[in-house]
Parts: structure tokens; C-alpha cells; sequence
DNA sequence: CTGAAAGCGCTAACAG
DNA sequence: CTGTTAGCGCTTTCAG
């Protein structure tokens, strides 16, 4: 049906190995042989079949990436980061939606296995049970995560400094002025959540000037942010100013509290986390602590990808990056 | 180095074929054998190879998704649409992102063809060439278009109703008094654009109460649509409503529109297309023309599995769907 | 019901 | 520099 190596060998006179190799550009091929055979696979419209070069010799030249949900738009710019580092390097990534679903993870992960991905990226691994995660460890496919999670050392991993943008989410409403503030997060297990918000209290706490901050859990989206806010305002009203996990809790925040016919930022300051491109637009255009989204997601690739190549050579340790943070700002604040 | 069938089946003291069948629930194994074979796989923890399978069967259960930019919210809506569908028929998808430059997304066909994917699914060929675009057709694979783009009937396609949804919006800020409106549009050559814009303008000139709208193309974008509102606020300030060729052009003209000092929906309508998630949140909430973009995506990829099911029976019409879309009335839009 | 054997299309020693 | 020859791991006739 479609056209083979060993046509292109039978229609330019050679044999297929030596077809193979004028293709794939391997030394020991006279120039001529090697140009007469390449115009004759392009003649016949050759297309190597790679499921075949991929069963001999064990590359599969495809990657797996498995998020929560890439309609995050934070997942869709880490995505795409990593989606072009990997075209970059000649190789295509397989799309996973996990919904933190730990079966529906290793279903995936099993899936990615049998197609013999040369590694995968993996945006969580924190709601997998212990033998799940061993289980990972020992499919011996390079694997990064995007987010270190916990107590898992085994991974290759990269991350952002989450502590620190909470320190700087801290320092900057402190300078403001403010003094009675809140923590907006998300589920309480989230771990860089927890660690944005450790940095915002210890930023508080140092200073000696400000109350300890009022902490609320709730879902991480826009009706979690909206809920919090709802309950903040009906149970302290003298909060001048509220960091929240994530942009998207923002936004549920600024909306609540705009029902509430609160002003923002000259009743209530909000600072976020993530930097969306929403975020610039909004109105008003929030103050936020920017994550590099995009980079990540190349950087993760990258490391993934250098790990595929070392294959074999000393197992390699884990490596663990952490990207910088950096505050934003916006119109979302006020003074105290 | 990892376990194959062949290891399975020394030890279960089997033929490979038996295995196979085994595990593949084919008919015609004595019942103790298979749970046997089962067994024995389960404890050396064997993984079926398929890339192995693909080359035997020659279909690899992997299906191709070329998008413009999955940073889109609308295309990351589609692709978790394409996902989930896929997911549920046991295939995994490729991702793509081709920035709509025709090379990247040639090259991303042949990449995706050599992989021996089993369909794709493309966002737009129109920036194709006629030489490329029969090229694609000729692939030989099953492929289902995003949006059907003017003259190409060769493919099958996925569409929403654009002339409709234009007809919509015009008659909807027509019923609220407005008499002069502006439709804000994307670049001129997109299809999906200039058929909204036709049913606006249509249902605008049927009524014969309201002028012709004015009519203005920039970039697609956030950018795009602030250019445009800020051109059309300083040539002519009698225009009491406007639409947007879709959501995030609305999300710049609104932006200008209140650095202009104006006050939406008291000075100025706007109606939008699409109705991401963001058009809920804003401020204020858009009044939009919705489309089910998830749905999009998984009657698509539906299609797709279909035809590379029928694959070979009836070389089977290309089909063509078309899905409604729905006013949704937010609070953008004010009596004129 | 099960085994033997012939590939799927390509790569990779190994000869020549 | 090029041809021969084994496979890669699995499916699939074809016999038995």
C-alpha cells in the first residue's frame, strides 16, 4: 500500500540498507549512490514508516505529558512551552488530561509505557498512593515533574520559587501599609499553594508589624476564590488587603467583593499568583506575582529531553530547577 | 531488558500466538489457558509493546491534533473535547501547534503521517496552498477540519452556525434600539469571521430601521480589538453598539472603550462570539454569542474515529456537521 | 484449541 | 562503499 524502503531500493538499484542510510544521512555512502536514492524516495513520495525505525531501535522519539486539565490556562502556556521545545529537538508530545485523578493518571502513564514514549513530563504526582509512585520510579523512562511534590525525591523535577513569591506578595501589601490581611487558598494539601502561603506569613510575621494573616481553604478556581471571599467578608471586615493563591481565586475574590460594593484596591487590595494574560486585562488589572508558565514548560522539556539522550550513561541523578518569581504591579492595590 | 510476549509465554509453557490471543480476548482459547497466560503476564508485570503492534496491524491508535495555539482558550476548550473523546475510544492524541504558518503545519502533517497516525484533526488549511491542500488530501488518511474553509469539500468538517450567530447579535441589539453599530472583525481572510459578519450586517439591512454597521479588520487579539475601538471612538462617536468577531476582540474594545471614558452597556453595547470562561468574570459580564467549543472537539474526534474505523469500506463521503450556537445575555448590552 | 512460521518496515552489525 | 542477514515484538494465516 504505501511505499516501502524496499521500493525506493528496487527502484533506484541498491540495496535497502544502503537506502537507510543515504536517508538517514549515516557516513560510509558515496555522494552519488546517496543522491540518486534520495531523489528517488522523493520521487515515489517515500514517508519512512517510523513505528517500524521505532521497533528497531527503541526510540520512539515522542513524549508524554500528562496535566490536570489544559484548559488551565496556566497548563496550556506550560504546554506549549514544552510543545515547542520538543518540536525543537524533532520529537511530538502526546496530550494527557489526568483531572488529578490518580487512576486515571496511571492509566495514562501505562498507556504512554506501552507506546514506548522516551519519557514523560508529569504536572503532579502528589494524590498517587506510595506503590503508585514507586511504580513510576521503576518504569525506567526518564520522567519530570512539574511540580516537586512533598517527600518525592526520585524525580527529576522543576518548580518556582513559591515560598519567596509569598514573601514578596507579603512585603509589598506590608509596605502599603496594610496590617490585617488573608490567604486565599486552595485545597489545603496543594503543595505549592501551602508554600506561598508560609512565605506571605513569614513575611508578615518578621515584620513584626502586621496581624498573623487569616488563612481560608477552598477549590482553586474563580468559585472557590468567589466563596472565600463571601465568607472573609462576613466574618472580618476590617481586612484591608488579601493575597490569593492563584489569579483565578483573584478573580472570584475582586468579583465578590465588588458585589459586596466593595472598591478595589481603594477599599480592599488584592495581590495574585500566576500572572494569566487575563490578568493584565481585567479591570482592575491585577497585581500579581508572575510565574514563568511558558518557560517552565520548555525548561521541563529541555531537562527531559537531555535525560532521553543520556540514556543508559550514569543513571543520571535527579535534578531539581526552580525558576524565579517576580511581582507585578498593577492596579489592584492601594495604601492602607 | 523489559518483559515481551515471548517471556510470557516460555513461561506459561505457551506459544507466543497463544499469548497474544490470550490477551487480546480473541476466540478460540481453552479458558484455563488464557487465565493462565493472563496470570503469568500480570506477575512478570508485562507491558504489550505497541509500537510492536502498530507494525503488525498497521494502525497505531494515535491520532493527530493540529491547533493554531493551545494558548487559545477556545482551541484548549476543543482539545480537552478531542481528548476526552479519544481517551474514551482507548487512542491517544498528538498535539500540534502551528501558529497557522502553512510550512510549520506541512511539516507537522508529514511528522504525524510518518508516525502513522490513525486520523488528525486540523484546525485551518486555509492558509494551505491548493498544491498542499491536495497534497493532504491525498495522504490517505481520515481527516476532519475545524472549520470548513471556503472552497475545500474534499474533507470532512466540523463548523458552529457563524451567519446565525451574527443574525443573533444584530437582531438582539437591534430589539434594544440600536440604529448604528460597528462590527470589529479579525483579519479579513478568515472565514469563520467575515460569516459572522454577514448575518450581522444581514439581519441589520433586513430590518431596515438601522444603518449599515461599519465595518473594521485588525489582528484577532486583545491588541486588535483595542486598535480597532480606539480608530473607530476618533472617526465617528455616534456608534451606540458594536460587535465583536468574537470574545477577546470584545475584551480589548471594552478595555479602550473605558479608557475612553466611556461607560458599558450606558454608552456603548457590545456583544461578543464564543463566550469563553473569562466572559463570565469580566466586568462587566459579556453578553456573547456562545459556541460549544468542548463539543466541538469531541464530535470531531468522534468523526474522526469513525472513519478510521470505516476505513477501507466505502471510501465514505466526506462529512460535514454543523453545530448551533446560543445568545447569552450578560450585561453588556444596553437600550440605546 | 494451539503451535509454527511468515512477515510488518526499518536498523545495525558483519562481511565483502 | 555496499550487500547480507538478523532481528525489534507482535499479529496472523495456516496447519495440525
Amino acid at each position: 500500500m504505501a511505499v516501502t524502503i524496499k521500493d525506493v531500493a528496487r527502484e533506484s538499484g541498491v540495496n535497502i540498507s544502503t537506502v537507510s542510510r543515504s536517508l538517514n544521512g549515516s557516513y560510509g555512502v558515496n555522494k552519488e549512490t546517496r543522491e540518486r536514492v534520495i531523489a528517488v524516495a522523493h520521487r515515489l513520495n517515500y514517508r519512512p514508516n517510523r513505528v517500524a525505525r521505532g521497533l528497531a531501535t527503541g526510540q520512539s522519539n515522542t513524549l508524554g505529558l500528562i496535566v490536570s486539565d489544559i484548559r488551565n490556562p496556566y497548563f496550556s502556556e506550560v504546554a506549549r512551552g514544552a510543545e515547542d521545545a520538543a518540536w525543537h529537538a524533532g520529537c511530538d508530545v502526546v496530550l494527557c488530561n489526568s483531572d488529578l485523578d490518580p487512576a486515571k493518571q496511571m492509566r495514562y502513564v501505562s498507556s504512554l509505557l506501552e507506546k514506548r514514549v522516551d519519557g514523560m513530563l508529569v504536572n503532579s504526582i502528589a494524590d498517587l498512593s506510595k506503590r503508585q509512585q514507586e511504580q513510576l520510579a521503576a518504569s525506567g523512562i526518564p520522567i519530570v515533574l512539574l511540580n516537586r511534590p512533598a517527600g518525592v525525591k526520585a524525580f527529576s523535577s522543576i518548580s518556582v520559587e513559591n515560598y519567596e513569591g509569598g514573601v514578596l506578595a507579603g512585603n509589598y501589601l506590608l509596605e502599603l501599609g496594610h496590617r490585617k490581611m488573608a490567604f486565599l487558598s486552595g485545597p489545603k494539601r496543594h503543595g505549592s499553594f501551602s508554600e506561598r502561603g508560609r512565605g506571605f506569613e513569614f513575611a508578615l510575621a518578621q515584620s513584626g508589624k502586621a496581624a498573623e494573616p487569616l488563612i481560608l481553604n477552598d477549590d482553586q478556581s474563580f468559585a472557590g476564590g468567589y466563596q472565600m471571599t463571601k465568607q472573609l467578608l462576613s466574618q472580618d471586615r476590617a481586612i484591608t488587603a488579601v493575597f490569593a493563591a492563584n489569579d483565578v481565586i483573584a478573580y472570584g475574590l475582586i468579583r465578590a467583593a465588588m458585589e459586596a460594593g466593595l472598591r478595589i484596591p481603594q477599599d480592599l487590595s488584592v495581590v495574585g499568583f500566576d500572572d494569566l494574560e487575563m490578568s493584565a486585562i481585567l479591570h482592575p488589572p491585577l497585581t500579581t506575582i508572575r510565574q514563568p508558565k511558558y518557560e517552565i514548560g520548555r525548561a521541563a522539556m529541555e531537562m527531559l529531553l537531555a535525560r532521553t539522550k543520556a540514556r543508559g550513561r550514569s543513571a543520571a541523578e535527579p535534578e531539581h530547577r526552580i525558576l524565579g518569581v517576580q511581582l507585578v504591579i498593577r492596579e489592584s492595590c492601594g495604601r492602607a
